[in-house]
DNA sequence: TACATATATGAACATATGCTCATATGTTAA
DNA sequence: TTAACATATGAGCATATGTTCATATATGTA
């Protein structure tokens, strides 16, 4: 019971990193972002590898987008993503081999 | 664009994952964690610190009983908590030194 | 026993989230 | 220009989430 110097995460803090968790939240930004990590692709290719619908798909971007999280380039009328955050991969894929280590 | 031997996360995975990043994607839960990375704490000191009422301190600690990020002993009446999951720390300590670093 | 203190819990509510469906936009080819 | 393809986007809906309020439970004390 000693008095310790303890202290404690401002509002902004604590916000800042809630959307950074946030962001990772949800299996399917979890598997497009996994998918990034290894190559870039395309929006379609996505889509069938997940095995989801073009515009929840879409949507996702849209969302992993906004957050910075990835980037994409076009070619012809195809849109190339691939990851833009560094720091958040290597968050997934500790968490990834954390999960595959129990 | 060569063939690429990519793999993808099966539902499962990626579902396990995001369990463990929703359980950080809010910045009440990464305060509490945050502060009891620091010291065993009362629900009562939690609640003064974080200024929120007992009520919502006391929801949010069960959050993390559930998901087995804390733990608690009692002591009379008091009940202390303290974190659960060392690997759950450690993925926000790199998350709050990151914000930091910018 | 009765009361105070510490904490937990259920209901209700407002807001956020992720998807579907329909449709819009941008690009290429005929 | 028209049609086909690739992708984005808005509306709507069902579900999840975080808080408050009221109240229950557990412990200590007079």
């Amino acid at each position: 019971m000693e008095r310790t110097d303890h202290s404690f995460l401002n509002q902004t803090t604590a916000d800042e990193a809630a959307r950074i968790f946030k962001a990772l939240a949800d299996p399917t930004r979890i598997k497009i972002l996994y998918l990034l990590s290894q190559e870039e692709c395309s929006v379609s290719h996505i889509t069938e590898v997940l095995e989801m619908t073009q515009s929840a798909v879409s949507h996702q971007l849209s969302t992993l987008r906004k957050l910075r999280l990835v980037k994409y380039r076009r070619e012809g009328s195809t849109l190339y993503y691939s990851y833009d955050d560094e720091h958040v991969i290597t968050i997934l894929q500790q968490v990834l081999s954390h999960i595959n280590c129990n």
